[in-house]
DNA sequence: TATTTTGTAACCAATACGGTTACAATCTGC
DNA sequence: GCAGATTGTAACCGTATTGGTTACAAAATA
């Protein structure tokens, strides 16, 4: 699986804390700590599935196109990887029968499985991971002011 | 996923077919339609795995270490690739709270899609599948058949 | 028109993979 | 012990994929 799964991830998250304004690839691009490209690319894609509205030119930039209790994890990752991810590779010159019906058998294994992955993803909701996220980033937060308040004290 | 699992069923699925006498990773590459190396690569991984049992020198090769009715494709799985196949790869320089806790999420996400994949693979025995891979074979080759027949008659 | 922002092409470095050659280690049989 | 067969593994090559960067056209605003 490449990252564009968990940059589409963040830009949704991003947008949902957000909560109304646009935010543009430059910005996105700092709170993830990459290049605005390859925000733009993410970006680009999850526009055209219908998941953001993006706009361009001066006050631009993407905001949810739906509400985020109306948008699944599914849709974010069907929006990034249109072919399943989960497959083997097959080698070049595979033409007896034997290799090519093995080959099939493995390739069902890869799709059930990418079926059962969707099914988890569609279960939950943008707004949902979004709270996941909230906590954790509190409980990382405060984690890290106990360390320095024990720093401090020692 | 790589190719290693389709090679480590093939390798297995072999050995079930010839049923006794061992086979050298030279007659595998043939069936397979590859070079030795690759064979040997995987062979050597499910012998330390205590899949199958390895002879070197005249009259050497391999044979099942154990009957494929007590053989399932998740032992396959495991003996190639120790770690998780499912996985997101993650940027290089991620060190801001936020990507670190999403980045987090993702990876819960893809485990729990392996795990899923496991305990698929856990349920089929490498009997079964060559049953499988043997009726579908079969029906490939009278397929052919059909197909040589009809092309002569006309 | 000038500025901002997206969209996308072109390219680079790093990584992973399948494949090949080569060779040491190990086993059998004479 | 010697010769031949077989595995085990390292080294290397070409290709494909990936994340990243630069560059620039297209589009939108003011």
């Amino acid at each position: 699986m490449n990252s564009d799964f968990a940059i589409a991830l963040h830009i949704l998250g991003f947008l949902t804390s957000r909560g109304g304004g646009p935010l543009t690839s430059e910005e996105m691009a700092r709170l993830y700590g990459t290049n605005a490209v390859i925000i733009r690319r993410v970006q680009s894609k999850l526009n055209k599935a219908g998941l953001i509205e993006t706009r361009r030119g001066v006050g631009g930039g993407s905001v949810l196109a739906r509400d985020p209790e109306d948008i699944n994890l599914r849709e974010a990752y069907e929006a990034v990887s249109p072919e399943p991810e989960i497959l083997p590779r097959h080698p070049a010159s595979c033409q007896q029968v034997v290799p090519i019906v093995v080959g099939q058998f493995v390739n069902e294994i890869c799709s059930d499985a990418e079926e059962a992955l969707l099914r988890q993803l569609e279960s939950m909701t943008i707004k949902a991971m979004d709270r996941t996220i909230r906590s954790r980033i509190r409980k990382a937060l405060s984690a890290k002011r106990s360390a320095r308040r024990r720093k401090a004290a020692s």
